[in-house]
DNA sequence: CTCCACCTTCCCACCATGGGAAGGTCAAGC
DNA sequence: GCTTGACCTTCCCATGGTGGGAAGGTGGAG
């Protein structure tokens, strides 16, 4: 992100900036989470206009950019932290990078597993409730414990 | 719960009553959980002894087996709300419960579909990738949007 | 009586994404 | 130049569910 470089919005638009708006639709990150991402720290401070509007450059854009899919593959922030600094390193092992994904494709495959059981219970519960006027319910039975008894 | 019973926390004993902790143990939701519950007004008020411990029926850990169950199938506090009050209803309707338990049945299969998509990109990726000590990674590469150009 | 495990309330934290208030800025249109 | 509405800023709070921990009181075994 640009360190410093003060701007009428006009001129920094000349100059090839974006606000913060544009880089946002640009981006696929909210500009309220453009914000958020500065505040703590994942991404530079940007830099101002003299009245304190947030300016990008396309290199910006495109770290945003990179943290949107990040989030669309369900990434944490602190994982995309991570992520961001394999990208900027030259020096990387793609073994880092491997490991990193790795271990969330687990964490992906265990809450999947977790899900699924929950939807096979409910599942057999919604097939055996006969769904009427009646009050007796196999699926407040199993809630209730009473299928325990 | 009991009303506004007060007790030496022994005499309440010798009635039958529970302390937090073994309602927690009883019930397998936490003492934190069900001080919780209380304040949000999803289970009435505890009655106490005259120190302000709250003491327990069988009957009120009853209904915290059934939040716990609840819970455990992923319903939110919101449908376990619901679905208490059907449960304490002796003219409800099955169809109100089956009802309710097929939308979060749905809202699960949605969920399920949202992470296998992103598991199945990830596994993708994983595979593409040496695992080495190279920088080149197709794993940040599509993250980047390299793949999209 | 001592002491430790419990109880209470209260405040804060976590995670990621917002909503909205209050006040300032920009730029098109008149 | 002025007006006005859409933008910008910071700040504070909220969501949903589950905690941690501080400060102070209670219970009961030893």
């Amino acid at each position: 992100m640009p360190q410093a470089k003060y701007f009428e919005l006009s001129d920094a638009r000349r100059e090839g900036f974006f606000n913060i708006s544009e880089a946002a639709e640009a981006s696929g990150v909210s500009a309220k989470m453009i914000r958020h991402y500065e505040e703590i720290g994942l991404v530079p401070k940007a830099g101002r206009t003299v009245a304190g509007y947030r300016i990008y450059r396309d290199a910006d854009v495109h770290v945003l950019r990179f943290i949107r899919r990040s989030r669309d593959l369900g990434f944490t922030m602190k994982e995309i932290a991570g992520l961001l600094g394999l990208w900027q390193d030259k020096r990387r092992a793609s073994a880092d990078v491997k490991r990193l994904a790795a271990k969330h494709m687990a964490d992906l495959d265990a809450r999947i597993a977790e899900l699924q059981g929950m939807r096979r219970t409910l599942e057999h519960l919604v097939h055996c409730c006969h769904g009427d006027g009646r009050p007796d319910c196999p699926i407040l039975d199993d809630l209730a414990g009473a299928a325990r008894a």
